[in-house]
DNA sequence: CCTACCGATCGGTAGG
DNA sequence: CCTACCGATCGGTAGG
């Protein structure tokens, strides 16, 4: 029953945003009452940090992935990129969740993201440091602000396609997603 | 009175949300009482929509001067992409309060700003389409695609740094907006 | 631009 | 997991 009413409320947190959804919205989606919600989440807003941890402690599982594929082999780079998407093309909640909790509570969600993500992200600019000193990738490259403007492009690309299709006219989500990966790959790599 | 009520509300809106600001606070905000606000707009609806129209005209403004850069001279590119950031960075409640408003109501924001961003659009588009021609852009890039990622990429930098400072450490507004204008430059341009 | 007020809904509790 | 209920606040209106 907890995961249900988690389930309902991460769908609605997204959809809606935190203050658009009310305790009874989210009761009404998995079909029990109120007080009966409140017995398994004290409040509304621990259900909010649980629906927050949930996508991240998701993240927690993926990252070996991610690290096998940035560390390992050939294509090193498009493996780790394509560990990114597909962790938001899984499931769309996930994005916009994200989203409306950093315009919600920037700060505690820094803390919280910088906690998760700082791992990987320390091996990932790592590497690419290496890179710059074998001399294939691009010199002035500003390896922070460069994985933590990728990685924006990808969950902002996600959050605002979640649900219907277009932002603009003859735009889609798998034209989005190929563009984003070559945007990447040509502003990393010399000589694209 | 009609635009301190508006400007209380945009930054309002930008910073809680739609329905984390409840006409109450915006009243309080200006100093006045809920229905003396209510006779200037006949709704808090009322009120979000012309928020929003109100960014969106003042873009409008702004695009003679961005067409001049995009048509003209030699630093086209740099010119154009400046015009851009200059735009979300001249005020920070625009690039929230659109993001806000795009998970909030995606369907009718993405007509909103289909017709906003359409002509300009359009141009740039066509700009590129010409410099593949010529061989300077990259060849495998889409040009709708590729503008619509640079916008959001822009669009999210200045919504999830508007308030205090870096969304990872070691991450300063200042590096991101360095970053993106690199990331746009060499994703663009044959050979960087 | 104000006071006074409306029904509806908010998050949450008591008590079983 | 439910019924019954709490005070507070919601957007909005009446009437001046």
């Amino acid at each position: 029953m907890r995961h249900r009413i988690l389930r309902a409320a991460t769908q609605l947190f997204a959809e809606k945003g935190f203050s658009g959804t009310s305790v009874q919205a989210i009761a009404d989606a998995v079909g029990i009452q109120k007080p009966s919600l409140l017995y398994h989440f004290p409040s509304k807003g621990a259900l909010r940090d649980a629906a927050v941890d949930a996508v991240l402690d998701r993240w927690g599982d993926v990252v070996p992935k991610v690290l096998r594929a940035a560390t390992n082999g050939e294509n090193r780079f498009e493996a780790t990129l394509g560990e990114v998407m597909q962790f938001f093309a899984a499931d769309r909640d996930r994005a916009r969740l994200l989203m409306r909790e950093i315009l919600d509570r920037p700060d505690p969600m820094r803390t919280r993201m910088q906690e998760t993500f700082s791992p990987w992200i320390g091996l990932v600019t790592s590497t690419i440091r290496r890179g710059q000193q074998e001399g294939v990738i691009w010199p002035d490259l500003d390896p922070d602000a460069w994985v933590t403007n990728i990685v924006a492009l990808v969950v902002t690309t996600f959050a605002t396609n979640a649900v219907s299709g277009a932002l603009f006219e003859a735009d889609s989500l798998e034209r989005r997603q190929r563009e984003v990966l070559r945007i990447a790959h040509a502003s990393l790599f010399i000589g694209g």
